[in-house]
RNA sequence: GCGCGUGUAGCUCAGCUGGAUAGAGCGUUGGCUUGCGGAGCCAAAGGUCGUAGGUUCAAAUCCUGCCACGCGUACCA
């Protein structure tokens, strides 16, 4: 509708000024108007003319074009044109869907990134939250999207892990691990990390020795050693964190079609910055940097001077895996915004000899959840909060408030919680607030969609009402809410920023509360108007929730 | 030092490709029971948009300086 209304408006504008322009609508306050445009503003100068005299000119032009569609058309303010639909045009775009852009286009989506051997906290609950959101808009633009995870199965936090297990084992004893609980075999992980972190602290032996375990893990992946007990306790270890990883995403609502391992790419990323040392990237000091100055970027090192991958290698390698596999047309890395820089300095270099990847990928960052007052979360204190964690708050407030468990629900408060914030800063999460079920929420949204569909499921029951007239006032709002819904999707998967979604959603649910509270429904002589709209106000809301993740059941 | 980012109501945030009295939620104060789910609705109070300049008919939005905070800045990720 905006579209075609742009496109009719630029036209007549044509016609008046005779001049090549772009009229670009914009959706003003209800009051005045559907869409507004201040293009007059605009010529009005390069004309030497009065502004409010263009708009004139141009508003009587749209109103007797475009009568068919445009109720009305007025002059307000220094120049703007407010444009106010007819309601027979407004209820025929009712059900505009979304654009698809990238239909027959393939999408890669990078994110979530948890290391194994470690456990997931916080943080990695809000990147797999937004990282899903931003795959779901990739999808409805029409892509067809793979959704895929790095983590580091080798590096020092492996070394440090495996430490504290052989310590717990009391040597490299593989059968011991049948002891473990199964349904403790995280927990039992995450103990180990901490104490194989603390020892590597405090304790210079201990060091010492995992420094050496984690050469030898290393080691285990070169010579692809699945027999000595060593090479056992590390292989089932790491598939305990993977089932782990799954049980978790599953929990959660997300899935991936495909982990990385870091020890999977470190060969071919070695194996690609050796082919271009000297081109792109140069030996200096004994190791293999890239000199990212000349780009305004900082200097880092992709081989160390042992001759082992850095993170930087690791992530070429990883660039060239998902182009092999994938061949995307459009690449999407989320991730922390510390690493911003680093990634920047990662992709020039890859620019240098693959320009078609590095232009098809997008790195998009997002800051740190900290707790009220500003605390960052440690994951190396020990009092830090375990996406587990903020999952089981959210349940806890969530049975006490309502008496009942509901995955729907304590789902929907966090996912909610985390998407409405704009991505790129950090976000405050506050435990108490956000299992608070009121206002902004996912449960707010959750319960208007409910209500909606409790009027729907009665219909049979009571029928009756008659009228389509054009709209009353209430309706005419909440119809004219419901059609900006593809209006946001677009600019939402246009910029991949789900949180334009969350604000939508939430302006058509106090919308609706508001139609809902002064508009009956049922057995009113307008029922089928109101049906029709309250039908399409739930089918709404339940696409717009999906698209954030976040499910909208017919009860609550 | 340099680079990237952030600074909007007591708190948490939208708004930032410049436009119409700066918007929400929470909290605070005051209302809504004879009806479709009150997890709701109505209303009030509350803001030098960090700060000083600049550009413009028009600046929270663009540019510059400064202040505060966060992150990054060669063999960690």
């Amino acid at each position: 509708m905006k579209q075609e209304l742009e496109s009719l408006i630029t036209s007549v504008a044509k016609s008046v000024y005779g001049a090549d322009i772009v009229v670009e609508l914009t959706r003003p306050e209800e009051k005045f108007g559907d869409y507004s445009t201040n293009i007059a503003l605009q010529m009005a100068r390069q004309m030497g003319k009065n502004p409010r005299e263009v708009a004139d000119e141009l508003a009587t032009a749209v109103k007797e074009q475009l009568e068919d569609k445009v109720e009305s058309v007025d002059v307000a303010g220094p120049g703007f044109i407010n444009v106010r639909l007819r309601g027979s045009y407004l209820e025929e775009n009712l059900q505009d869907m979304p654009d698809k852009r990238l239909a027959g286009k393939t999408a890669v989506a990078e994110y979530s990134d948890p290391n194994p051997f470690k456990v997931l906290h916080a943080g990695h609950l809000y990147t797999s939250v937004v990282g899903d959101a931003i795959a779901n808009l990739l999808e409805q633009a029409g892509a067809t999207v793979h959704r895929v995870n790095f983590g580091g199965d080798v590096g020092l936090h492996v070394g440090k892990t495996m430490w504290a297990i052989i310590q717990e084992l009391g040597g490299e004893d593989p059968a011991g691990l049948q002891a473990i609980n199964p349904a403790k075999r995280s927990e039992w992980m995450a103990g180990a990390y901490v104490r194989g972190t603390r020892a590597y602290e405090d304790d210079e032996a201990a060091k010492t020795a995992i420094v050496a375990l984690n050469k030898r893990v290393y080691q285990l992946h070169d010579e692809d050693d699945h027999e000595s007990p060593f090479a056992q306790i590390y292989w089932t270890c790491r598939q305990w964190s993977y089932d782990y990883f799954n049980d978790f995403y599953a929990r959660i609502g997300t899935r991936f079609e495909k982990y990385y391992p870091e020890s999977e790419t470190a060969p071919i990323g070695l194996k690609t910055v050796r082919e271009h040392t000297g081109s792109v990237y140069q030996e200096s000091d004994g190791a293999v940097v890239f000199d990212g100055e000349k780009y305004g970027l900082h200097t880092r090192v992709f081989i160390n001077s042992e001759g082992l991958p850095t993170y930087e290698a690791k992530d070429v390698g990883l660039l060239m895996l998902k182009q092999h596999d994938y061949q995307p047309d459009t690449s999407v890395i989320i991730t922390g915004n510390e690493q911003e820089q680093y990634l920047a300095v990662v992709l020039k270099s890859v620019e240098q000899f693959a320009p078609e990847l590095v232009k098809a990928t997008t790195h998009l960052t997002h800051g740190i959840v900290k707790l009220q007052g500003g605390v960052k979360m440690s994951s190396r204190k020990g009092n830090f909060l375990r996406a587990v964690d903020v999952l089981d708050a959210a349940a806890r407030a969530n049975q006490a408030f309502t008496g009942q468990d509901s995955d729907d629900t304590v789902l929907g408060a966090v996912k909610y919680a985390f998407l409405k914030n704009r991505m790129g800063g950090d976000i405050i999460y506050d435990p108490e607030e956000s299992v608070s079920l009121e206002g902004n929420s996912g449960p707010y949204l959750q319960y208007a969609h409910a209500r909606a569909r409790s009027i729907l499921r009665k219909v049979e029951e009571r029928p009756g009402g008659e009228g389509n007239s054009d709209f009353e006032q209430g309706e005419r709002t909440l119809a004219r809410k419901i059609s900006e819904y593809p209006e946001v999707v677009n600019k939402a998967a246009m910029e991949l920023m789900p949180h334009y979604i969350c604000t939508y959603l939430y302006e058509l649910a106090q919308t609706f509360n508001r139609f809902y509270e002064h508009n009956r429904v049922l057995g009113d002589a307008r029922q089928d108007t109101r049906l029709m709209l309250v039908n399409r106000y739930a089918d709404t809301l339940k696409n717009g929730l999906g698209l954030l993740g976040i499910a909208a059941p017919d009860k609550m």
